[in-house]
DNA sequence: ATCACTTGTGGGAGCGCTCCCACACTACCT
DNA sequence: AGGTAGTGTGGGAGCGCTCCCACAAGTGAT
């Protein structure tokens, strides 16, 4: 926290002239320095380092991004009102593995709302003004102009959740396919023969690569897949509610229901219950996200987690990477980065 | 959102000379363009935003910084763990104020955490290096070497919730004393006689003055001061049921509880009841905050709201003219600037 | 016609860095 | 002896703006 040093001996703050003089060096080798080049003898950087610390030289910013092009600032935008960003542990948790990856960095991270169209002007203008070094996109929809502006501006990006397979940009999500999967086999595993689905938001990438690991999980378990036992929902609660009433009208006879989300799954939960079904001696419930809920249900949700904090780290560790890849104009687009993260399912009582 | 123009025509983006070469004028005139001063003829300034437009400019906001030595943005700095930030609604509603109070300016809002030291660390770093025109800083415990900080570096900064009567920054807070003080004349009102009050953190300023609002209403209203109605706490739930009990044994004759912070009620609540208290029936309960728990206890809690967003509205206005006063080297240390809004009694059945 | 302002405009200087070329020096081959 | 690398260093040029001085042109009083 000290921030000792002479401070405005002449006025403001010393320049790395100033320092260079000090230390009866040039410019140039005080900058190799600052910026930790390895060709500066042990003797001058010694120096030079001894100058900036009597003069409490710290680099000046803008003068830096303006010679060198470069921000060393990277924003994590929202495109979100802040009231649903705060609800969801989800951007907590992956903020915290931002945070934490950043740490060892120069680079200064920015968190930037656009959930109202005003908000997204000013983004734009902030995009367009290069003001960020790099973007870490979250929550995204598939519709969203947001990431193609960032191919347009050239700025490098990274996304959780790809929009598609065929996601130009960086991303990284976790393995929802497995994640569905494992819930599948597991259901299966306790005995379940009529497992229902409701689905998330189908315009979400991620929510219909759960419903495929639904299906490849029943059919690799030799089993038929009933598409009435699919039904549509939306991630939220009502969702949930809807689709179990639709479901049970349609096939009484459930034994398990999947849901794709857990506030999805504790909407079915209600519906079951209301309509007499116990869980799990009756109907088996697993969620998705193990969120708070889940461990707050009666009786407690069986779901699956998905490790957003590590998802966080990989996306600094990607965007950083493409920042570096960056700067000598290094080979564009001939790898995809894509990283994907394995979820693991959290057994609770409601399976 | 659109970003038309002809981008990259001779490489990069276009800069302000090209723009002036561009609308036949000079450099100093584009310049006074898009800056907005009146000093320009009306033909001119036509002909400058045509060309603005037609090449897509934005100005190179290092080249601004440098040369005009200001950033065009602020900092929100939370000397807390993100979790903490994200659990309380209070920050929540602090940012929207504060961001509907920016959108009609340029100035951009970073968020900073600062809550381990290596974040400490890396912020005193990014402050030192001037990276913002000012800052707004939230939630400061008394003993924080923050604030001395932004007063040595001679960065305008705003505190919500001064740390003393003699606060040096320029602060917002809402009215503490008067908030107690409607708390307790309600309970008055109510035909409570025996009102105990279970503190805030005493480090805290505002739980000194909610603590001397108490006193005051019950003064006036002609009553004695009881000390040992008076119990510590510390805003958290288990501070609340901690001081309850220890009230309870000393004063099993207590009518109402007036607590600093709502969770303190929630907790001094569940102590009434397991002790055979009915609420309000037996003990009338007041909390402070008016947050999301007020409504949902059972009962909801009669609580003292706090003008959040209006607060963070508050902060930017007062920190916006901290720095436009700054520039002209202006009237340092005259009017010592802190606002304090009114609160609102929030009555419901606990009382 | 002269002076004194006001209004609008152009462009030099300079903000504090990074980049890179030039150069001195050393070390080790032919 | 000459050549060829490699290493460390200094400093010019330039990044894209803002600030401010200089100056042209217009306006109105003397």
């Amino acid at each position: 926290m000290a921030s000792h040093g002479v401070r405005g001996r002449s006025g403001g703050r010393p320049t790395l002239e100033e320092v260079a003089a000090r230390a009866g060096v040039g410019r140039g080798t005080v900058s190799r320095v600052i910026n930790g080049s390895p060709r500066v003898s042990d003797a001058t950087r010694a120096a030079v380092e001894a100058a900036v610390a009597e003069l409490g030289y710290v680099p000046n910013t803008a003068a830096r991004a303006l010679a060198a092009n470069r921000t060393d600032a990277i924003a994590l935008v929202v495109p979100e009102p802040e009231t649903r960003f705060f609800a969801e542990p989800y951007f907590s948790d992956m903020l915290k593995g931002v945070g934490s990856e950043l740490s060892d960095t120069e680079m200064q991270l920015l968190l930037i709302f656009a959930g109202s169209d005003r908000e997204r002007e000013r983004l734009a203008q902030y995009l367009a003004a290069h003001r960020v070094d790099g973007v870490l996109l979250v929550s995204v929809h598939a519709d969203d102009p947001l990431p193609d502006l960032l191919t347009q501006l050239e700025i490098p990006a990274v996304i959780s959740g790809p929009r598609s397979a065929a996601e130009p940009l960086a991303s990284v999500d976790s393995d929802n396919y497995g994640g569905a999967r494992s819930a599948v086999e597991h259901l299966l595993g306790r005995g379940r023969g009529r497992i229902a689905h409701i689905t998330g938001h189908l315009a979400v990438y991620g929510a219909q690569r759960r419903v495929d690991g639904y299906r490849d999980a029943l059919r690799e378990a030799g089993h038929e897949v009933d598409e009435a036992l699919i039904e549509p929902g939306d991630f939220t609660e009502d969702g949930g509610r809807r689709a179990m009433a639709e479901l049970l009208r349609r096939h009484p006879d459930i034994d398990a229901v999947f849901a794709a989300s857990d506030v999805t799954a504790a909407g079915a939960g209600q519906v079951l219950r209301e309509a007499g079904r116990r869980i799990p001696d009756d109907v088996a419930l697993v969620g998705y996200d193990d969120s708070a809920i889940a461990r707050h249900m009666e009786p407690p949700l069986t779901s699956v987690r998905q490790p957003i904090e590590e998802m966080g780290r990989a996306m600094i560790d990607l965007l950083l990477t493409e920042i570096a890849d960056r700067r000598p104009a290094a080979s564009r687009g001939l790898e995809r980065h894509q990283v994907v993260l394995a979820t693991e399912l959290v057994e609770r009582r409601s399976s």
